[in-house]
DNA sequence: CTAGCACCCGTTTTT
DNA sequence: CGGGTGCTAG
């Protein structure tokens, strides 16, 4: 992966007052070295050790350095020793690029940070700690989707439900947003469990967690909700982390979800006292922003007597993009409700950006309502405007973009510092056709992560097979792989004889081979398989993991499969099985391996030679580029409509802080394109701008052409005027730009001035495929508080509708509740079938 | 049991 | 348009 930030200078800028007269040199002096060049906010973030702080720290404010900072400076004050604080980041990136600071920062004393790293890898430490305390064993499987899955497939099928009308794959997700909110079976609002599975949705939740006991596994929600489970019912435990970390930091505080601020706040707390009921400090059943509420009314929790840890979180509101997967935003907008007595700082010096693309980045956040504010200035240049460029197509986007690169390319750039930003990955594919056969570098950064492939989770179940026998789901995954003539049947058996004899499915094949259950032909076979595992299994002992990891490979005929098979992509499996291999020669055993692998590989290929990157705007979060291009900016890609369907208001903001991300990636250039026709699904379809262009300032702004294109209609009708009344900050849709866009649209992009709603409505109401406008009426706008629409969000609002109504949809048509969710309904549409919306945009009928 | 075919589906972001 | 899934025929 590459990293196309600069660190050191990063966050240093020459203009600051680093060194100067004699004075400062004495300053200087008498400060420690680690503190220089430290603007003051960051250093009060640094410096002020005691209590909770937060610190918002806006997009290339030096985030990472104060945090990295900071822990220097706990170590140099002799305030805590490196196990005694506790770090956690989100991602496994951002956990290495802590501790490749660190280690430049302070030597090579990184190995005695052992408490560094994400949420998830921390979590999983402690609980294989204490496993036994939560029903397993300190050799637990991390399970990935696939085997959660298979596993949720077959209790589905044991409780004969139709897997066509309710996919395993939903119930997965269900499952693991429930974790997000720290729920566990019983605590699931019945309302929710019933609405899976004609109400058999909590019981097989309940139902999965039990095997998952039995199988000896955890998934990946476990690795934090049995850790606050086995907090909550061993206060002995949880004390003992409670006195070993002294200080706390948290990075990316706004992309934290319930369930990982339930376990911070655990372990923020100062130690209780043995024998003080747990109940009387920690929230009692987790009942979303409930809970938090009556966590955050907790008397005990601000009295002086129960203080708070030294907790540190270093976040971004406006960077909050990860709300579908189970954020809270509310986590950082109620930081102070939450720890009382927390300073909070600011860090508004933006260190990355020039500043016309500072300023429409900045305009256009402003746009959000839920947010705490913050302005970020430079010092820098005004530099370059932000261009906006229209395109006919997405081919021609393409093409514009190609020929910008190769431009840019013949000045002279690096192409490392060059990143295409997506919405969404479909986006991808025109732009790589273009590069190859312009023969411009790329690379494509996101994907599958390395774990994730088929071959690589292949060859895991074999080793976790053999490390532990128990691992139903690993055997079951490669007894036919490769083929063996073990099919369904052979395995219906195997489950059938393991679960009257209650043993795994392993030692069931051992048991069935001995039987005339099974045709000659699958029992030898299976017999032969027994015999491999069982030779596998003694030879542990005798060589080590990574030559384990050959033998089994080649014996098993997995290599071979792949080598026989002849399609494209089968050279790249096997070179992957080569790298897994190698990775494994970091790890002590086969043990320590597996420990990590599902947590901590990320994605392979470290760089390597000059390319532009592609990906998506959310994994280019905390990157930054000198040159960021910003395609696909249509209504419905981007906001993408699906968002807007299912979170409303919520959701657009949160695209329009994706959007803000977006800009702030770039260092000195941001371009953004938006094309009039696109390929959706296959077919053609013409799309109108985004709104977000309306909302951008016109002042930073330099509206183009796409080149060498025909041009897509009405370019001069379109200019400047879009951007006019950009004061006004009420709904994007009743700026004239909008409109105009709107009623353009409607004709194919005539030259015709005005329209307005009324025309707009009428003339493209029916295709036009949202709802949101009308979703956003009046009475529902207006000025919001923001911790009322926040805390209205997360609480679960009663909705005005009830179960059963029937309701009318501007897009899908009739239909009846079958959920409620707060504000949230799932709607069985007659025609749609079943989709999420928000309240607002259905009625009663 | 496997391999090949058809149909169907669903199309965002991921620790 | 492409991938994945389920089905059927061998």
């Amino acid at each position: 992966m590459t990293e196309p930030s600069k660190l050191p200078p990063h966050g240093v800028p020459e203009h600051q007052p680093v060194a100067g007269g004699i004075a400062a040199r004495a300053r200087a002096a008498a400060s420690p070295q680690y503190l220089h060049g430290l603007n003051p906010e960051q250093r009060e973030a640094v410096e002020t050790l005691d209590g909770p702080v937060l610190v918002l720290a806006g997009a290339g404010t030096g985030k990472t350095r104060v945090l990295t900072t900071r822990i220097a400076h706990i170590l140099s004050q002799s305030r805590a020793r490196p196990h005694e604080i506790l770090s956690v980041t989100f991602t496994n990136k951002a956990a290495r690029e802590m501790k490749l600071r660190l280690g430049q920062m302070l030597g090579q004393a990184v190995e005695g940070m052992p408490w560094l790293g994400t949420f998830h890898s921390i979590g999983g430490r402690i609980l294989r700690i204490h496993a036994e305390l939560v029903q397993l064993k300190s050799n637990f499987t991390v399970l990935d989707v696939d085997d959660q899955v298979r596993l949720l497939k077959q209790l589905l099928q044991a409780e004969n439900i139709d897997d066509k009308r309710w996919p395993a794959r939903m119930l997965a997700g269900l499952i693991d947003s429930w974790k997000n909110r720290g729920l566990s079976p019983s605590q699931v609002p019945s309302g929710e469990a019933a609405s899976f599975g004609n109400g058999k949705g909590g019981k097989i939740y309940a139902t999965y967690q039990e095997r998952l006991k039995i199988l000896n596994a955890a998934d990946f929600g476990d690795l934090l909700l049995e850790n606050i489970r086995l907090f909550r019912e061993n206060p002995d435990v949880l004390r003992q982390y409670q006195n070993r970390f002294k200080f706390i930091l948290v990075d990316e505080y706004q992309d934290t979800n319930v369930a990982q601020y339930l376990w911070l706040r655990l372990l923020s707390q100062a130690p209780s006292q043995p024998g003080l009921p747990l109940s009387a400090v920690i929230p009692g059943p987790i009942d979303d922003a409930a809970a938090k509420q009556a966590a955050s009314a907790q008397p005990a929790l601000a009295a002086p007597s129960a203080p708070l840890k030294n907790i540190c979180c270093v976040g971004d509101d406006d960077q909050s993009i990860y709300g579908w997967r189970g954020a809270e935003v509310d986590n950082i907008l109620r930081f102070d409700h939450d720890f009382p007595g927390a300073k909070v700082i600011r860090l508004e010096r933006n260190y990355r950006s020039t500043g016309h693309i500072l300023a429409a980045a900045s305009h256009l956040i402003a746009h959000n309502e839920g947010r705490l504010g913050k302005t970020l200035r430079t010092e820098d240049v005004d530099g370059e405007k932000v261009t906006v460029t229209g395109s006919w197509d997405s081919e021609e986007e393409a093409r514009a973009i190609g020929e910008e690169l190769e431009e840019l390319q013949r000045a002279g750039e690096n192409l490392n510092d060059v990143a295409i930003l997506v919405r969404a990955s479909f986006q991808m594919r025109e732009f790589e056709d273009r590069f190859v056969t312009l023969g411009l570098p790329y690379r494509v950064i996101g994907g599958p992560r390395f774990y994730e492939r088929a071959e690589i989770r292949d060859a895991l179940a074999y080793l976790r097979t053999i490390n532990s026998p128990a691992d139903d789901l690993a055997f079951e995954r490669i007894v036919n792989v490769p083929k063996r003539g073990l099919g369904d049947a052979t395995v219906q058996l195997l489950h059938d004889h393991a679960r009257k004899r209650r043993i795994p499915l392993f030692e069931a094949a051992r048991a069935v081979v001995d039987t005339d259950e099974l045709k000659p032909k699958a029992r030898g076979s299976l017999r032969d398989l027994v015999m491999q595992f069982d030779r596998w299994r003694a030879q542990r002992e005798v060589v080590s993991h990574t030559e384990l990891a050959e033998i089994v490979l080649d014996e098993s005929g997995y290599t071979e499969m792949w080598q026989k098979d002849r399609s494209a992509d089968a050279a790249g499996r096997l070179d992957n099985l080569k790298e897994l291999v190698r990775s494994m020669e970091e790890f002590e055993n086969l043990q320590g391996f597996l420990e990590h692998i599902s947590l901590v590989m990320d994605r392979d290929g470290e760089a390597g030679d000059e390319a532009v990157s592609l990906m998506t705007l959310h994994s280019a979060k905390g990157l930054e580029f000198d040159n960021v291009f910003l395609p696909g900016w249509e209504e419905g890609l981007f906001p993408s409509q699906r968002t807007l369907d299912e979170q409303g208001r919520a959701g657009l903001e949160e695209e329009r802080r994706l959007a803000h991300v977006g800009l702030t990636r770039a260092r000195r250039r941001a371009k953004i394109y938006f094309a009039t026709n696109r390929r959706i699904h296959g077919t053609w379809s013409t799309t109108i701008p985004s709104r977000f262009l309306d909302e951008l300032p016109a002042h930073n702004v330099e509206i183009t052409e796409s080149k060498g294109g025909s041009g897509w209609g009405g370019s001069g009708g379109y200019g400047a005027s879009r951007f006019d009344n950009l004061e006004s900050f009420g709904s994007s849709y009743s700026t004239p730009g909008w409109q105009r866009a709107q009623a353009n649209r409607g004709r194919g992009g005539g030259g015709r001035s005005g329209g307005g709603f009324e025309e707009r409505q009428s003339s493209f109401s029916g295709s036009r495929s949202d709802g949101s406008s009308g979703g956003f009426n009046r009475s529902k706008r207006g000025p919001m508080v923001i911790e009322g629409e926040l805390v209205a969000k997360s609480t679960g609002t009663v909705s005005e509708f009830s179960l059963e109504d029937r309701v009318f949809h501007q897009k899908f048509g009739y239909g009846h509740v079958v959920k409620i969710d707060g504000n949230k309904l799932t709607i069985a549409f007659e025609k749609a079938g079943e989709k999420k919306v928000v309240d607002s945009f259905v009625e009663r009928v």
